[in-house]
DNA sequence: CTCAGTGCAAACCTTTTGCAATAGT
DNA sequence: ACTATTGCAAAAGGTTTGCACTGAG
């Protein structure tokens, strides 16, 4: 991880952006977790590493790191915006149990996004799975 | 559209539910200004019909339409729902202006999902296309 | 030394809830 | 009549903003 860590770090360097504590603790939370996080859950976890971390700044921080490209935000529809760390390889989508709201990554994509649609030009694309986790299934 | 209003009051009454005047003025909204509106932009439309009516009263119906099928929520990552309503072959899809945040149905859907992924049984996907529109395409 | 980043408190905005009044069936 | 539905006001919940302070480069 400290590999990538070096990468991220020179990439906000590159925006005029520098890279402090709060920062790293938030960058390690959001790897740690995994994808479809939300802002509250990053910040309990990145204040292990950093106790006096405010949420202000974590909410704060996946913005500059969604305009620099280092993060994506996720919408599943729950009230809230979770976040993936957009790492190398990152185009995933998301398996949601409509039961117990478990996310799943899916690294398969079986969409060829046509280029061209109806006039508008199609840059990219979001997709959602939804049905019943394993543990969800057996209960019904 | 009288057609499909007695089909959706039939589907009311099965539920227990009541046709009101509110009611009407907001299926009428949704079936005029087209999918992922608004509760803001439906409460406004339909106004125009029942001016008495109460934005909190188009919340509480929307959630009575989904949850009785007749209409569905839609996430684009705004900070607000915004709703289809549920017409036969209603599975579609948004293509959405990055720019201008138009939006536009598609109805084809390539994607045969899969029953099975992960040892999750999927019941059901949510495809959202990301683009520019004719007219923000030109001013780039 | 400079300005990006931080923390706190307060504001914002969409959505939800409590409750008494209203109106379908 | 019975009770689903409505409207108002207030609350809730996630996110953003103003401002003075801190700290990375």
């Amino acid at each position: 991880m400290h590999r990538s860590l070096e990468g991220v770090e020179k990439r906000l360097r590159s925006r005029g952006r520098r890279m402090t504590a709060q920062r790293r603790a938030i960058l390690e939370a959001m790897a740690t977790l995994g994808c479809a996080q939300d802002a509250e859950a990053i910040y309990a976890r990145a204040r292990r590493a950093h106790p006096r971390l405010g949420l202000v700044t974590v909410y704060r921080t996946l913005d500059a790191f969604v305009a620099d490209g280092l993060a994506q935000p996720v919408f599943l529809g729950d009230g809230r915006v979770r976040y993936d760390l957009a790492q190398e390889g990152a185009h995933h989508h998301h398996l949601v149990c409509l039961t117990c709201g478990r996310v799943e990554r899916v690294d398969e994509c079986h969409l060829p996004p046509p280029r061209r649609l109806g006039g508008f030009r199609v840059t990219g694309h979001r997709l959602e799975l939804f049905g019943y986790c394993p543990d969800c299934r057996q209960q019904r």
